[in-house]
DNA sequence: CTCCTTTATTAGAGACATCTAATTAGAGAG
DNA sequence: CTCTCTAATTAGATGTCTCTAATAAAGGAG
């Protein structure tokens, strides 16, 4: 009975994922090169996930999420997308930056904050009627450090 | 010459900024009481941040933050703090669940994304016309599931 | 088949952060 | 001063994740 992750063994798990995506191969070298670390690692890595049915894993085998770890890598992409959504459609952020920062923060956004993070970005970005004028109104206070007063007046007009 | 900190050890500058700020002493015992962790970790973190001349930490007397240790632990509050209120204050957390998973998170937001996410805030929450009426919508949304027509269309007159 | 190269694995060590158990220091009661 | 209690520290172990160095397996060139 898996209960939790740690942050790292849920970046292994996010990673296989995406490489299942892409129809590549998931091997020990392949996985050592995306993540940065050295091949034991990976060994390591995968050792224990197996254990848990998270991976099957043979030695000298490509690797295989199992049903369970896929369930798991997709949760870990999920919370990834999000933050890194927010960060880049809402705050304009740097894309390089935001996928860096969401991919530590992911591991530690619960449920309920998924959700509403998810929910919102919804919100915003999926408005019937376009995307809503604040945004823009924040591009500007991002760019120019204050209001735009155009906006301000414009956005206010139904208040 | 200090450049990074472990989650870890953010926590305990964190930590000790706040005792300070409420006038409480910082000793092993609160700080272990605080942290949840047995007072021999307390002082094997006590040890690795005067190292770094981040406390003046001698035994068996209270512990002091140095100007260093301040102002790092007056960062890592100031990421809390932004992430916090993002989840409370925009994405209507419950703020047990939002301290939590800022109390995580906050080790991972870049300089970059805190002062967006800063910005963003200041930008809504202090709006000099009053909070900005989209932020109703979006709690409606979350509470119903499906978007106020009314808002919508009040929202979008200006558009 | 043998040699070489690439890929993978094992063995062993180290950093970090935690714990338990044992010890020491200090403070207050008598 | 001695006894006792609490606070703090030390010693030693553990789990996680990483590394390097050494070894093994597999696949192609000849």
């Amino acid at each position: 009975m898996v209960v939790k992750q740690t942050p790292t063994m849920e970046d292994y798990l996010e990673r296989l994922l995406m490489l299942q995506a892409e129809n590549k191969p998931a091997t020990v070298t392949e996985i050592s090169r995306m993540m940065c670390v050295k091949m034991p690692t990976v060994v390591y890595a995968m050792k224990k996930l197996s254990e848990q049915n998270l991976v099957e894993y043979n030695k000298r085998s490509p690797i295989k999420l199992t049903r369970k770890g896929k369930r798991w890598g997709a949760n870990v992409f999920r919370r990834h997308e999000a933050l890194r959504h927010f960060l880049v459609e809402i705050l304009n952020v740097d894309p390089d930056i935001a996928a860096e920062d969401a991919c530590k923060m992911e591991h530690f956004l619960s449920p309920v904050s998924l959700e509403r993070l998810s929910k919102f970005l919804d919100f915003v970005l999926k408005c019937p009627r376009g995307k809503p004028e604040w945004l823009e109104g924040l591009a500007y206070y991002f760019e120019k450090g204050e209001r735009s007063e155009e906006l301000l007046a414009r956005c206010q007009r139904g208040g």
